[in-house]
DNA sequence: AAATATGGCAACCGCTGCCTC
DNA sequence: CGAGGCAGCGGTTGCCATATT
């Protein structure tokens, strides 16, 4: 369709209004000439490619100055680039570029220019207009936004690629790269930025962070634990305005993606105590792990994509077909008085409990979706290839644990109880801890004796505790274990509801028992090995002095869990 | 047949990066 | 090195056509 409209048009200025007082785009006068606006009429047209033939493309200011056309140079660009320049094609695309077009934007995203680059004679403006056409069309019928068999090449040459370049280790692969189109995003995770040498062609660096794409990809209880990676204390400072205001309802909204822009993929991935870098999960082979996440319930039904267009339909606007296996009451209805529980420091937040909910969490510049899964694949598959001392130090997270965290939400039902905003209890978790600290210490600093009691849900680290740090109050373990953050946070070991989702280990559930003492002991042992479903009013989080694990006992008292650490 | 909803396309707007001075 | 200009890109908007009620 053309909107080249006729001279006749009453929307067209005539010469004559042309020449009269003149006004730009906006209505304003520059430089006594009015830029027009709206439809290009067939005469502008021809006096826009005249003048291309003439003096050839670009320099497009200059074209109001030398031909007579009012219009701005952006938009004669706009005009050429889109309908008068040769060799454009024009029509409905045919199976082949629609196929290419997925495929393309499976790689690059909303990179329009260069996916116009690849289909010859269609422009970028068509390419997008198409595109967000056939993802409105797309998430209609509640489909993924890319066909399964598009989601597996993808994988598969990204797989493909990243052991070429670790097998041949050299600088060889700027074909490779070059190919297949890839793009690693600019924040890339250590471990590829380390492999530069080995994947030195980084064509083009979406400014968005692999992660950031993950984990709204990942869907919302990812989203969710973002801002753990704030530094600790913008997290607290963050955290109190994010929820002191929340003394009722309950909505996703998370503190700025942007705000882990400048850190590193490492970095973050650490502060969240996720192994660095991801480490699959050895169950699970095949693309179908990064697909469809296996036990995701955000991820099921082959929706899992981290761009934006998904992002923002998971996000926002996500048909209820993409939550087909989710049984939304365990994402916790989403009662108005239902303060948001966040484990502890993570800002664990509630995946929509419906298909409509508002979310605040910003969306990451656009970019691809599947771009995104490919970039964690490639993590992934660094993580076997990689040094050893990032991965002693690392917990394996596999995306079921990941997918699992969002088993997380169900904390969210029960901190019901507590949703009073006076209490410490209806703000935050952080903030939580941040007041019941002090409460659970007895008076006494941190660092000194604190009343330890047990924290549920994390996965402990197995490996003997730093021998550094020592604290006196370890009485009831010897040892002290570290915590990797992220394990706490991400895998759902936690008190789920029904105690379906507690993995924790024998050592710490012991220890946390012992802590306890003899009845909640009791019935914290009860939870955790499913032979007791009443986990209403427990909960974990961390102190955000120490970084010590903390438990919430039913009643709402807090304390420390001693012997054990989150790691960062 | 009219009103409304939806789809599709063209164009505009704002931002960013590059280049020149 | 910074400012200004320019070109390009991507998101958004507006308009028209078509479908549906």
């Amino acid at each position: 369709m053309s909107h080249t409209t006729s001279d006749s048009d009453d929307r067209v200025l005539s010469r004559d209004q042309t020449d009269s007082p003149l006004m730009d785009e906006g209505g304003n006068l520059v430089q006594g000439v009015l830029l027009k606006k709206g439809p290009w009429t067939s005469a502008e047209d021809a006096i826009l490619i005249d003048y291309v033939k003439k003096h050839g493309e670009g320099n497009w200011n200059a074209v109001q100055k030398n031909s007579g056309l009012f219009r701005c140079g952006k938009s004669c660009r706009l005009r050429w680039a889109n309908h008068l320049r040769p060799n454009l094609k024009k029509g409905a695309f045919t199976q082949e570029e629609e196929q290419l077009i997925v495929e393309l934007h499976a790689k690059m995203g909303n990179k329009w220019a260069r996916m116009a680059a690849h289909l010859p004679g269609r422009t970028d403006n068509e390419i997008k207009n198409y595109w967000n056409t056939r993802i409105k069309r797309r998430q209609r019928a509640g489909l993924p936004l890319y066909p399964p068999e598009v989601s597996f090449q993808a994988l598969q040459e990204s797989q493909n690629q990243n052991i070429g370049a670790i097998n041949n280790g050299d600088t060889g692969h700027q074909d490779i790269l070059q190919t297949n189109g890839y793009e690693i995003p600019d924040v890339v995770f250590d471990s590829l930025k380390a492999n530069q040498g080995v994947l030195p062609y980084v064509p083009e660096l979406p400014d968005i962070s692999g992660s950031n794409m993950l984990m709204k990809g990942l869907g919302s209880p990812f989203c969710s634990f973002m801002p753990s990676t704030i530094h600790r204390q913008k997290r607290l400072r963050d955290s109190v305005g994010l929820f002191s205001g929340y003394s009722g309802r309950v909505k996703n909204e998370f503190p700025s993606f942007d705000q882990f822009q400048n850190d590193s993929p490492e970095k973050m991935a650490r502060t969240f105590g996720l192994p660095f870098p991801l480490e699959p999960d050895p169950t699970t082979k095949g693309p179908e792990s990064f697909g469809v996440i296996q036990g995701s319930q955000t991820l099921s039904n082959g929706n899992f994509s981290a761009s934006k267009p998904t992002s923002g339909a998971v996000k926002l606007e996500l048909p209820s077909l993409q939550y087909p296996e989710t049984d939304l009451s365990s994402w916790g209805a989403s009662s108005p008085q239902q303060p948001l529980l966040e484990t502890v420091d993570s800002f664990i937040q509630s995946p929509p409990p419906t298909g409509t909910v508002e979310s605040d969490c910003p969306s990451p510049r656009n970019s691809g979706l599947l771009d995104a899964l490919l970039h964690e694949a490639k993590t992934l598959s660094n993580a076997k290839n990689h040094s050893s001392d990032k991965s002693s130090n690392s917990s394996s997270v596999t995306p079921a644990d990941i997918a699992d965290s969002c088993t997380l939400n169900i904390c969210e039902t029960e901190w019901e109880d507590y949703g009073d905003a006076l209490s410490p209890l209806g703000h935050s978790a952080t903030s939580l801890f941040n007041e019941c600290t002090p409460l659970s210490t007895s008076g006494s600093s941190l660092d000194e004796q604190a009343p330890v009691e047990p924290y549920v849900g994390c996965k402990v680290k197995s490996e003997p505790v730093d021998q550094t740090w020592t604290p006196d109050r370890g009485k009831e373990s010897t040892n002290l274990y570290d915590i990797s953050q992220a394990d706490a946070l991400l895998s759902s070991d936690w008190l789920g509801q029904g105690s379906a989702y507690v993995k924790n280990p024998t050592v710490m559930t012991d220890a946390i028992a012992n802590l306890l003492g003899d009845d909640l002991g009791s019935e914290y042992k009860q939870m955790t090995t499913g032979t007791s479903t009443a986990s209403q009013g427990w909960g974990f989080g961390s102190c955000a002095w120490n970084n010590m694990p903390a438990v919430m006992v039913p009643g709402g008292q807090q304390k420390l869990i001693s012997g054990f650490r989150f790691v960062a």
